[in-house]
Parts: C-alpha cells; sequence; structure tokens
DNA sequence: ATAATTTTGGAGCAATTGATCCAATAGTAT
DNA sequence: ATACTATTGGATCAATTGCTCCAAAATTAT
C-alpha cells in the first residue's frame, strides 16, 4: 500500500535515549539525533513529532526498561537488606561496557534546567511515584516478615530509601568517582537504621 | 583618564547568578544575560570574557556567599544535631520572597549536562571538598563534645551527610513540594544513626 | 581646549537551531 | 503495467546563538 519503513522504531528511540542521556535534552541537537539514529531529517520529524515528544518517547521506554527492572527487584523475594545493597549498588553502574554514558535517565530529566514540557513533568512525577510505592512494598514484606520492626512505618521508610538513592544517582551524574561512589554505598548501607 | 564603568560588577554578576540558576548554562542566552543586568553587548563580553567564564565568576561568587555561610554554619560551636538540622532545612529555603529561584547553584552546576569546562568543573570539585570537609570538621567537634560516640568515623559520618544534603537538593531541583520536602527532611533527621 | 584612554551601544556576522516542504522513492493493490 | 500511498532524503527556512567590531561617548591629564 506504501513504502515501508526503513527503520525499527525501538532501535530508533534507544539510540535517540543514548544520546539524550549523554548531552541532556538542550544541548541534544536535532542532527545530532539524525546523526545517531540514521534516520533522514524529513522520517524523524514525520514519524516522532518534535524533539521534546521523542524525548518523552524516550523517557517512556527508560521508565519501560530501567525502571520496570528496579521496581521487579524491589518488589521480589528476596532478603530486604539485599534488595537495598543492590538498588544502590546499580546507581554506579554502567549500562555497559561500551556506552559511556553513566548513572539514571530518570534522575538526569527530573533535574534538567532544559525541559519545561508539561508531559515530561507528568511523567518524571509518575516514575517518583513508582520507585517510592515500590520501596515501600519493599518495606511493607521486610515487616511482614519481620526483617523490619512490626511498627516500622513503610512510607516513611520509603521516603528515606528513596532519597538516599536520588543523593548516590546526583554524585554519580557530578563528578565522583567510581571509589568514591563505591565507599559511599558502603556508608549508606552501614548506617541505615534498620 | 578614560570612561568610567557604569556597572558595578558585583551587582552585574549577582544578576547573571540569578539567570543561571534559573535556566542552566545551555538555556541562558546571551541576551537574557544582557536583559538581566542590563549591560550592553559590548560592555558584557569585554568586561567577563565569554559565556563560560562570566558563569565561573557566577560559581565562585556563590562559592563565596551562599557556600561560605553554610560552611560557617557547620564550624560553628552550635550542637551537632541543630546544625545538621539547620543544614538540611536550608536545602529546602527560597534564597528571598521576591526571586523564584530554589535550590542550590552548586548542585545545579554539578548535574548540568550543559558545562564541559575544564575550570568550571575543577570549581564544582573544591567546593564539594570543601563541604565535605566542613561536614568532618562538624563531626570532629561533635566527637570531642561527646555528641558522637569517640569511635566514630567523622569521614564517613560527612560523607553521608554530604550524600543526604545531595539528595536532598536533587528533590528540590526536582518537582518535589515544600511539603515533602519538609517531610522527608522530618525522616532524615529521625534516621540519622547517631 | 586638546589629547589620551577606556567604556558603551548596537549593528552585524557566521554558525547552529528546530522544523518544514516536497519531489523522488518503494512498496501494495488493482 | 498502472494507480495509489506512506516514507525518504535533503534542500531550505526563519530564528537564535555566542561573539566581534568599531564609531561614539565619557572621563582625566595636560
Amino acid at each position: 500500500m506504501a513504502r515501508p519503513r526503513q527503520y525499527d522504531e525501538d532501535a530508533v528511540i534507544d539510540k535517540a535515549l543514548s544520546v539524550f542521556w549523554k548531552k541532556g535534552f538542550s544541548d541534544t541537537s536535532s542532527r545530532d539525533l539524525i546523526a545517531a539514529t540514521g534516520m533522514s531529517n524529513g522520517s524523524l520529524f514525520n514519524s516522532f513529532g518534535d524533539k521534546t515528544t521523542l524525548y518523552l518517547a524516550c523517557l517512556q521506554k527508560y521508565n519501560a526498561t530501567y525502571i520496570a527492572a528496579l521496581e521487579s527487584l524491589l518488589i521480589s523475594e528476596l532478603p530486604f537488606k539485599e534488595k537495598i545493597q543492590k538498588v544502590f549498588e546499580g546507581t554506579a553502574k554502567k549500562v555497559s561496557a561500551t556506552d559511556d554514558y553513566e548513572g539514571c535517565f530518570f534522575f538526569n530529566s527530573s533535574v534538567d534546567s532544559g525541559i519545561h514540557d508539561a508531559a515530561i513533568s507528568t511523567l518524571t512525577a509518575a516514575i517518583q511515584l513508582r520507585l517510592e510505592k515500590a520501596f515501600c512494598t519493599a518495606a511493607d514484606q521486610a515487616r511482614e516478615s519481620k526483617q523490619l520492626p512490626i511498627e516500622s512505618d513503610s512510607v516513611q521508610i520509603a521516603q528515606y530509601l528513596m532519597m538516599i538513592t536520588t543523593g548516590l544517582r546526583a554524585m554519580v551524574k557530578g563528578n565522583a568517582s567510581v571509589a568514591e561512589i563505591d565507599h559511599i554505598i558502603h556508608s549508606a548501607l552501614k548506617f541505615l537504621p534498620f
């Protein structure tokens, strides 16, 4: 019926995500996206709308993969402390050996001064809530299995753990070295009051 | 001997800082800076070099004022817990009633994807160290005055407190409401293991 | 006054930006 | 084959970017 697409939408979003991840919203130009995805100018804008909409699609994808994996970990049946340790360690992990971008794309989005789009803000708020709930579920599970005192406030614990995770992510996005991050993770685990 | 300057360098840097603070590096244009400072194009570049150098001057000023104040608080003679509370509460405070920028300009700088300047990175690293040391001094004082157990590791405590402060700043820079921040600060204080 | 000197204003530049436009292309249905 | 249609490539657009250039202006020393 018509000329078929020459690109794989999923692969294109992955490539675009990688660029936004490294460079942030404002410093990623449409030419950067064209170069990274291999699409032509016409196709890119014809298929994904404008730059903001493409960024939103990237964040949705990040939510559906990385955030979903983090959520899975948090609501899994592992021992509570072990989960928390894995979450903390995950903040410092490189995504892959070849790609050099690090940190959390959701975190980057939520502190990116160049983003002024309502839909993106709504999504970052939703991800924040999703993670808080996952932490809360983890705390509830721990309480029920007596890994936490029965009188613990799950919501409060969840928010606290979320904030520490955010602090770690900020240090990763900043200049902190792998050794420094490892050291802080060790301290954070040691200082957990539960 | 020559035409006198029509601007006050300190006031100009304050205005520029305010713009960078609100909009981040990449989203602040030279025209934004000209409009905010009231300088002419020629004067701005003639006096402050390029945009990057002006940003550096703003961060230096921030270091000399806000960071210095935070350091003073940390090395003051106040009770340890009271200091920590004030530091945490300070992360959520608006700079003034009229200005609407919030959060910590140093934090913003250290997570700004648009900054690729070596001098700026060096300065953010120096500020990081300065604050860590101030936290460490606070911990040392607390140890000596038996507000902390004598066997406490001051460096470790300092890094941990620094990370929590960073986490709070990230939440401020993100979407978090004042109520949410207040609540988290309360939890953070409650959960301090010392 | 005149000369010397620095600052000022703003016109203007080359490069880059996000996005549009549209003929050429490559398929499917008939 | 022919018609139909969605995709493609890339030329092109107006707007914006960081920054330069330089004549005009404003001061002090002589």
